[in-house]
DNA sequence: TGCACAATGTACGAACTAGATAGTTTGGTC
DNA sequence: GACCAAACTATCTAGTTCGTACATTGTGCA
């Protein structure tokens, strides 16, 4: 298949040619305004800027998405729909429980780590009170999924009597989101009051290393973590 | 002493009085700022809509606060000191270094669900890369008191063998404010998802359960948890 | 080949927004 | 009661920002 790389062809004789490209404008116009969102915010934001670091124009950006809110839920949806794909690819079928978690745990750490800009979005779009989230039919579905690894490995691990018994995978969610979700949402204010580079590999590594223990304290039994 | 509640005074004739209140008017330009900025952000709140609510003009705040920024920074300050100055009023000293700590976990979690303006301040501030209170002097000196507190419950449970050694009060801090700050800062988001209203009464007293046990697990020695 | 419609470019305007200018009143002091 | 700095009011402005009107070009299809 032919794809197209370059935003302008051009006719032989060197004059630039409008070139139609729905799909790729559509998709240059996102990336571009979820950067420029996840940067500024949704009042943050200048549509103009958009446009101008976009290989198309604003008539495009209004063409496609309506108005800037319509642009932003669709950068919003992006966000979403990109990291949970990327969720996927964590596999811990096989796995004794106590590793699965602990597998389950450090891949959450490092994916919240790895996109900060969706975190940001998330940060976004609670300071606006889920507004735009409660609009959007597609993010609701996506999320359904993450609680069921969980679910499938916590009862696992309560059948084997490696987990103390009792607890909801919602909650056990929240809870490691928490931890992995305030590494990346508060580094920057944490950091300058504590005048501690937590972005650093090594504080990283340590902070890892301590959200992992605290949520496998949490769910053990203790006479499983006695017997370390 | 003779504290003024009305905005204008009025002469015996009725007619409208201009007073002074230095004191007065920057003390109501910042309330109104700070509600604004917490619920719109630094871009999205408005100095026409602020001044508006005040009780003084918009001339006021540039008399006072120099610009939109001066501002915002002030209100940040001001809502650091508000939040700072609360956490003094929780003692732990006497209690059992187990109860101590139970004690100060609940704290901080009620402590952050009452002062939700604050936590947006901090997520907002987080945005911005701590860009604003990067350049405060104020609020660095506020935040070392409450490290001091955890060290001291800490150190005291390690000396009664009740926690375990070689935990840093500064990342216990962190991993406390973690689960207490997301509870606020990503409620939204989170209700919404899993389509449970996590701000209820009954959701919040289960959460808070949870967040003080896992801090508990975290730092208490196995042996110690066992006997439960 | 020509038609209908989708995709795109250009220019502009109405409303908004941070901030400035100019002048007035107040309360304390000598 | 004259004087002055601080506190305050009313009004204006330059620049920004979202959004639109109108014109033009490309494309699939009859």
């Amino acid at each position: 298949m032919a794809t197209r790389d370059d935003a302008r062809r051009r006719k032989p004789d060197g004059a630039p040619t409008r070139q139609q490209d729905p799909e790729g404008t559509r998709r240059n116009i996102l990336e571009i305004a979820s950067e420029e969102f996840a940067l500024n915010g949704l009042s943050g934001a200048r549509i103009d800027e958009i446009a101008a670091r976009t290989r198309s124009s604003k008539r495009m950006i209004y063409y496609y998405f309506g108005d800037k809110e319509g642009l932003y839920l669709a950068a919003l949806e992006n966000a979403y729909r990109l990291v949970r794909e990327g969720e996927a690819e964590l596999d811990t079928d096989g796995l004794p429980p106590v590793e699965a978690l602990r597998r389950l745990v450090e891949f959450t750490f490092d994916h919240h780590h790895q996109h900060e800009s969706f975190i940001r979005m998330v940060m976004i779009e609670n300071i606006h009170h889920a507004d735009y989230l409660d609009r959007s039919e597609v993010i609701r579905q996506l999320n359904v999924t993450a609680i069921d690894n969980i679910a499938g490995i916590y009862s696992r691990g309560v059948a084997e009597a490696w987990f103390r018994p009792g607890l909801d995978p919602v909650d056990l969610h929240w809870q490691i989101s928490a931890l992995c979700f305030f590494n990346v949402s508060n580094r920057a204010t944490f950091s300058r009051i504590f005048d501690r580079d937590l972005g650093s590999p090594e504080a990283q590594a340590t902070l890892r290393g301590q959200v992992v223990d605290m949520v496998l304290r949490y769910v053990m039994r203790a006479d499983r973590l006695a017997a370390e």
